[in-house]
DNA sequence: TAAAAGCCTACTTGTTTGGTAGGCTTTATT
DNA sequence: AATAAAGCCTACCAAACAAGTAGGCTTTTA
């Protein structure tokens, strides 16, 4: 499951998509609008910000605003930044890769079949971008 | 992720398509085949048993077995029974469905593309089984 | 220069994860 | 009937994580 964190996001995120090109939008702003906790969104923006997908100003007439345009941002970029790795294990991880102890990768069933999951979770997340939450 | 409990979990269960229908198996020896911690994998078979996947028989001579044909059980139920929901978002889980708040599933664009995700990864785990685990 | 706004550090509280300890109960064998 | 083997049950524990709070610092613009 998403964490309530990666859900903030995508709810702020699409906050964003709606106001694009309108100028910074407060965080308090998007904090009322969709009843997420100010303090707690502070920082959730921060970090988006880190990685790059929201740009800011500061000071009067500043807020957040989208890095670039909502067909550029797919959901799979959010959902690492928020949460870490998509996939159902350490092994089939393609930007969290962890070799299992006690496991051959070449003879394991549940390795396979995570990868079938893998890849059949990222053609869709992967494809689909902040654009697609506001249909 | 999957939790080490259901990897754990998958691990013993492997054991125990791999000696399917020879007698009932010691915790012990999966514990020590699969380098697990014993007191933990007992409580995981237990909860295993409890859901109708593994069968056991007490006192000497004793152990656990699976309870049908590894044929018979899905990847999803184990996934269901360790970890709980498998989908992405509350408000598209089959098993574990709840209402999101703040948020109108009509028209919410987060809600559609984690559907999409929830079907294909059903399509997965709903159809292979515990054979799958060993080819 | 003062107010607005984001930035930063630290703390808190509750839950989950992964595990350990120890005794109880059932059962097959001698 | 006794005993040893095996699973069952209850309780506890430490560390990590999730979700959120508090408060002050810095930058910017009017």
């Amino acid at each position: 499951m998403l964490s309530k964190k990666a859900q903030y996001a995508f709810r702020a995120l699409t906050h964003l998509v709606e106001n694009y090109r309108k100028g910074p939008v407060l965080i308090a702003d998007i904090s009322k609008k969709k009843k997420i906790s100010l303090k707690f969104l502070e920082s959730i923006l921060l970090e988006l910000k880190k990685n790059d997908i929201l740009d800011s100003k500061k000071g009067r007439g500043g807020g957040y605003f989208l890095k670039e345009h909502p067909s550029q941002t797919y959901i799979a970029t959010v959902i690492r930044i928020m949460d870490g790795p998509i996939s159902m294990l350490p092994c089939v991880s393609l930007y969290f890769y962890q070799r299992c102890k006690n496991c051959d990768e070449k003879k394991c069933g549940l390795h396979d079949i995570m990868e079938n999951v893998r890849d059949a979770t990222l053609k869709i997340l992967e494809h689909r971008t902040l654009q697609d939450l506001v249909n």
